[in-house]
DNA sequence: ATTGCCTATGCAACTCGTTGCATAGCAGGA
DNA sequence: TCCTGCTATGCAACGAGTTGCATAGGCAAT
């Protein structure tokens, strides 16, 4: 299990409650890790229990208070720990990969529109890791050893996504040729 | 949830028994849909309840007997139903990623072996894609829409692996002038 | 005024997925 | 001979993850 670990990063560069943690869940981190705010909610306490975390009740006005988390020694041991372990290896789970195959027994024009809905939303997320590389790393030559391996782990959405939009396109063109020349014959 | 529809797919390529879909899970089918044997035998006992697929006792000699299953009609026309619902969003579970922001709070050179051991993994199941490729799909010339549309998932596994590495070598590249030029300094 | 949305946390119930173990016959090697 | 491993299926228990709902004050728009 790694959300612990997750949120530990997470505290690490910046504290916060389990509210904001799930914010950067929907946004940054969740890219690479998702979480729902019942399952962070759930592992803060748990962690908070174990020593891994530190709490502070924070009043707000016109707010409900809320409880800022930050890392604590034991949880950057942890996590120390965690980074010296082989990783398990990483579950996929492609379900347009599968949906594909099944076209096969189907109709391959049906998957079309679905097709083109995803390379929209690949191209607009890729937009958006270009736009947050300039906004958070305008001098590429000036970088501490955090913004680093920051930059490296974007380089890698970045660069899964471009090649993700080039298949989608490959396998755009594909159903289109089968659409095209199946006509009714494209089962069985 | 997919894994009734990966399993029609694979049911639907080839009849067998949980056994065997257990173990085409561990290899083909697999790449894009993980599946234990625990979880494919209780799935088939729910989809053969509600007539999705149909089973037939299959004795051997030498070997217990098994149950064959094959994809029912109504299991065909809930995978068409499937197949034209929009996807919902897949939940990314990217664990290196996370290791490596991590890093910076701890020794990146701590992560090199880690990151070379994923590189060879991802080189060897290139490899094992290349190899396949030669094997099934001898002429790309000649290919019937099934075959068409296996291959083009294909061509998207292989391209993943290649991007995959060319990362890995960044982050590679990138750890070891970290755990260079920081030497005991790149914490904090 | 009411409706809907945002911040902020949480309970309860459920499904999904994993792990460990059990059975049971057969084959091959130490 | 004993041990290991393969085929083949399954139970039981647990942990991870999801979904629906509840509370509760404030804000903005209708």
């Amino acid at each position: 299990m790694a959300l612990e670990h997750a949120i530990l990063v997470s505290l690490l560069e910046q504290p916060g409650s389990g509210y904001e943690l799930a914010r950067r869940f929907d946004r940054s981190i969740g890219r690479f890790w998702t979480a729902t705010h019942q399952q962070i909610y759930r592992v803060l306490r748990r962690m908070e229990a174990d020593g891994w975390v530190a709490a502070e009740e924070v009043a707000q006005d016109g707010r409900p208070d809320k409880k800022v988390y930050s890392a604590a020694g034991p949880g950057r041991a942890a996590l120390a720990d965690w980074l010296r372990e082989p990783v398990e290896p990483e579950t996929v789970r492609h379900e347009l990969a599968v949906k594909i195959r099944a076209a096969a027994f189907d109709d391959p024009g049906a998957l079309i529109s679905e097709v083109e809905r995803h390379r929209e939303s690949h191209a607009a997320l890729l937009a958006r890791y270009l736009h947050g590389e300039q906004r958070d790393f305008p001098d590429l030559t000036a970088l501490d050893s955090r913004q680093e391996l920051q930059h490296v782990v974007l380089r890698g959405g970045i660069e899964f996504e471009r090649m993700t939009l080039a298949w989608l396109d490959d396998v755009l063109a594909t159903l289109r040729r089968l659409a095209a020349d199946g006509r009714g014959t494209a089962n069985r």
